[in-house]
DNA sequence: TTCATTAGTTACATGGCATAACGAAAAACC
DNA sequence: GGTTTTTCGTTATGCCATGTAACTAATGAA
């Protein structure tokens, strides 16, 4: 027998879940002496590159739901690595910024990742990482029309 | 501003995530008719094509717990598409096969995911589809050995 | 002013996945 | 042949990720 998951071997999907359970498990190992996990270093990376930025916007570009945002920085905030500020014209919303310990451990958790990503490509030519980005977008683009036709722009796009 | 995720952009994991979720978020829709989840559906396949397959071994294949393969199992069984039957041979454990019923739904929930899997992959040339089957399944196998670097077997082979 | 909307939050439910520990049966050992 | 060790399936449990509903406070529009 070509092996017991032949079947499932032909669907893109599967493939992914095992190839992404591996590299989440290899992520959250490198993030764990950081005290980040997945999540809160996506939030960590996006907090220090757009500084001011509102939760919603946040949660909107991760694409995670609001509430979840809340125990993320929550999580950041305790860590001392992340400032929520009441916003001077909305005193709803909070401005987030990363506090001069946050930035520095960001740089070194991005510089963690990208051995992690460098392992878990290996084997693979440059050029063929580029086209596993671009067919993965590709998908991420095909998976939200499917969810919601009318959508062509809730990802993260640069603000007004 | 590129984006505001532009940063975690350079990293497979990240756009493997998002792919990853919207994929799972229509395939769970996909096979929602079918009163089959991602993973039972996976262990389905895999016992129509491995009749008699020990849960142990399906453990292995689908890279799950032991555990976690229980309710699974008991999923598939309540819903009668799947048998567990004692072994003559080692009674303690279940020889696994799928009913009348379960290789029909297995059949129809198959076709279901292939037109899933083209509509998430569409836009891809069939080349495209082939390289990012190679490269998350390179992805795995790196995975692999980081977590075990004794292993080089783990996965689903022929029983021997 | 009143009402609808928005930002963040709380509470809660669900599903995925891992570990520890158990009873039963088999295998290994002496 | 009886004892110990291992293996199979199971139970119980907990953690983490994620989603929804409902609340509050503040904003903005009618």
């Amino acid at each position: 027998m070509a092996g017991a998951d032949s079947t499932l071997r032909r669907f893109v999907g599967y493939d992914m879940k095992r190839a992404f359970n591996l590299i989440q498990g290899d992520v959250n190992a490198v993030l764990k002496p950081f005290g980040l996990r997945m999540v809160t270093f996506s939030a960590l990376c996006v907090i220090r590159d757009t500084p001011g930025l509102k939760q919603s916007r946040l949660a909107q570009i991760l694409m995670i739901e609001r509430p979840n945002l809340v125990l993320i920085l929550d999580d950041l905030e305790r860590a001392d690595l992340v400032v929520r500020e009441r916003s001077r014209e909305d005193r709803r919303a909070f401005e987030l910024t990363v506090t001069a310990l946050g930035a520095q451990v960001c740089n070194q958790a991005v510089a963690a990742v990208e051995r992690h990503d460098a392992r878990m490509t290996s084997g693979l030519e440059g050029a063929e990482v580029q086209a596993l980005h671009k067919a993965l977008r590709q998908i991420e683009l095909n998976g939200r029309s499917v969810n919601d036709p009318s959508d062509r722009s809730t990802g993260p796009v640069s603000p007004p």
